[in-house]
DNA sequence: TAGATTGTTAATCGATTAACAATC
DNA sequence: TAGATTGTTAATCGATTAACAATC
């Protein structure tokens, strides 16, 4: 827990992973210190804004030199708390489900799944990734035994309500939510951080007509 | 081309497809008119930025009773652009495109999926959706045909660089960009819309560890 | 020491919220 | 007409950028 935690915007916590691949990518290069300025100006961004998110976390830089490649990568990668990994389930093991689990790296996101629900009678019991897909009615009992924080919610918007109270319920803290269910609006009380891939088509289609 | 459509911000834009969402499930259930404050209670927001961000686009309202939920509605549609269709094409099939192909409602969101493209030879010729995987060798011929605007890439980085420049060369005009290719840095004329999906996972990883 | 670059404060810019006159 | 709610202007709030003293 570091010292200025509770003040942090999430316009600044939202840039937080991007900072993350462009140092991995500078230490895979073997660029060993790079200044604000000069990150910045890889980045598409200012200088200043670069110093003024990593001054919310502590202070990284060296003056009259810059930032360490190394070491910056290092706390990056621990602030987002990738050093630890949030138990978490998937629900909804259709296409897109499907292809988040094959597709996803989770545990270099700082998540570990373990567990996956449908109840398509012909998914129950298909291995996915050398995790068995069970009903949605072993839910409870999964859940008693290992204490998922986070759920994947790759379900329709019909089956959402009923599911994240149970979730809720159960412990669950924290949804990733691909569905069109507004969970924040329902449940307050929970982390919710949503994906609407239509929603961000829909923006893009916009920007197209426009120009 | 509506009348103060320059001025429209960015966060005004993203806002867009969720009224949309919103209006259409009013619609659904048969309701006939709804006030910016009532709106605003269903989806978290204030009624003045419903207001202030609907009249960026015209007055849609009537003072002293509301908005007309099909009226507010088909404006949306109309303003979000939905009435055409961009023609596009798809580049990488793989989990993450096949799956795309499969969950997304293209022509519900204003696009049109005209071509889809990729390299593994066990993909080739195979049919998705009625569209026939092409190899990236024939881009160029089925540009030429077909004028694609929009590209969708679930490529990995590393092929992306000189893809991205061949389609752009092609006339693509705009791209969803699921790859960790940074397309607007490089070509800083055509739109992007970037789906960051581990971008979005870390985020919550932060939020999760920081509560 | 001189040059460079940070950390941080101050200034600017943009987005959100509040207020209210216009009007249905 | 009175009540309600819009469209719009003004006030507030937050985020970004600029400036500069501190210091390596």
């Amino acid at each position: 827990m570091a010292s200025k935690d509770t003040s942090i915007s999430m316009s600044v916590v939202r840039r937080l992973p991007r900072y993350y691949r462009f140092l991995y990518d500078l230490k895979e290069n073997g660029v060993v210190r790079i200044s604000s300025r000069e990150l910045a100006e890889r980045m598409g961004l200012t200088a200043s804004q670069i110093r003024q998110d990593l001054n919310c976390f502590g202070e990284f830089g060296q003056q009259g030199y810059g930032y360490l490649v190394d070491q910056l990568y290092d706390e990056l990668y621990r602030i987002l708390g990738m050093d630890k990994l949030t138990p978490s389930i998937l629900l909804g093991a259709g296409n897109l489900g499907h292809a988040l689990i094959n597709h996803m790296n989770f545990s270099s996101k700082g998540v570990s799944l373990d567990g996956i629900f449908d109840d398509a009678p012909t998914l129950i019991g298909q291995e996915i990734h050398g995790i068995t897909i069970q009903g949605t009615s072993g839910l409870e009992a999964f859940c008693a035994q290992n204490h998922p924080q986070l759920a994947i919610l790759c379900i329709p918007k019909e089956a959402a309500p009923e599911l994240v109270t149970r979730l809720i319920n159960c412990g669950v803290k924290a949804f990733w939510n691909y569905s069109h269910y507004d969970i924040a609006l329902h449940h307050p009380e929970v982390l919710v951080e949503n994906v609407h891939l239509g929603d961000s088509l829909m923006a893009l289609s916009y920007l197209i007509n426009q120009s």
